[in-house]
DNA sequence: CCAATATAGCTTGCCATCGATATATATCGA
DNA sequence: TCGATATATATCGATGGCAAGCTATATTGG
């Protein structure tokens, strides 16, 4: 999640670390913020696997900064990741949402579109929690409120993301 | 997460591992699953704690069974857990759906209200990624149709969270 | 009778993340 | 001038999760 938001924000531009670290802040420390001993052993660990190019620069405002860039590798390895995410990318929101943020980047509308039915079919197939056996479970059917309210939640967002997605494969697969 | 989900399911009724590695599967395995590899160190850091018994039972169907029991400090632990969740608990999506699960241990309406009130602030306080510095973002303000997406998505589903927070809380309210 | 599957539990090695800590520089207000 | 804050990067130890593999027994279907 956090390699997919490194290359997807340095797919726009050069940024230095500290730069990253706020952008990413923006995009999901609300919800799960990263730690320093976590973002700079990741980008140590994309450049050494040849994704990223770094060149120091004199501080402008501080310390120096180091600008890291996405290199040709890194751009490819960006695009496989989100022409083929893994299964944990479509089933888990915080990594789903950070692979939406950059979807973008895969310029194939066909190629984007794969990815959202993908996600549409995991939406669309039955969760276990909600059901009973072969039965189909409603509010009622718990007793308490909370397990009430996580269906009830679970159900409006699942409903609003599938009309989302079904809208816009419509869009995609008129554009193509 | 995984050690509230175990403490949770233990506080119903005694369990054995596989038992709970099911019931697990059920609850949040449909988005995350848990590896065995993941459980079995997490029970037994748990019994080392003091916080779960075990007995052993000749195995009905196959090997043996460890049937797991929820200690009065383990009792406790849930509890407290509850109570006071930390705020990861409140702000990521997947920890706080399973303490919504097991809320109702909380028996205090009063108590389960301040759990309630702290997920409703956190949710009405604006979300640094749809704010451009002062200004709050709308859809249209999102050139990508996948941005645009998770502002949609992220907007339906707070709002319907919102909405059975509010809902709830005055239950809780009028009965307490 | 044999293979597959379900039940049942556990270990090991690897890797990612976290919290704490360290190091430096620039700016700004008291 | 001193401390706080923002900028900027990094390491380290502990912890926790994962994949893979291991060991059993009972049932079911071919």
């Amino acid at each position: 999640m956090l390699e997919l938001a490194i290359l997807g924000f340095l797919h726009d531009e050069p940024l230095h670390g500290y730069e990253l670290r706020k952008r990413i802040a923006a995009l999901t420390g609300h919800v799960r913020p990263i730690a320093d001993g976590t973002l700079y052993p990741a980008i140590k660990r994309l450049e050494r696997a040849g994704l990223l190019g770094r060149d120091l620069q004199p501080g402008t405002l501080a310390a120096p900064r180091h600008v890291l860039t996405l290199s040709p590798a890194g751009r490819g390895e960006l695009l496989r990741r989100l022409r083929e995410p893994e299964e944990l990318f479509l089933t888990d929101e915080n990594r789903w949402f950070t692979l939406l943020a950059f979807l973008r980047h895969l310029r194939d509308p066909a190629e984007q579109a794969t990815v959202l039915r993908r996600r549409l079919t995991f939406l669309t197939q039955p969760a276990s929690f909600f059901w009973d056996g072969d039965r189909p479970l409603r509010a009622a059917d718990f007793d308490d409120p909370f397990r009430q309210g996580l269906f009830t939640i679970a159900t409006a967002t699942s409903r609003a993301e599938i009309r989302w997605l079904r809208d816009t494969l419509a869009l995609l697969e008129s554009d193509g």
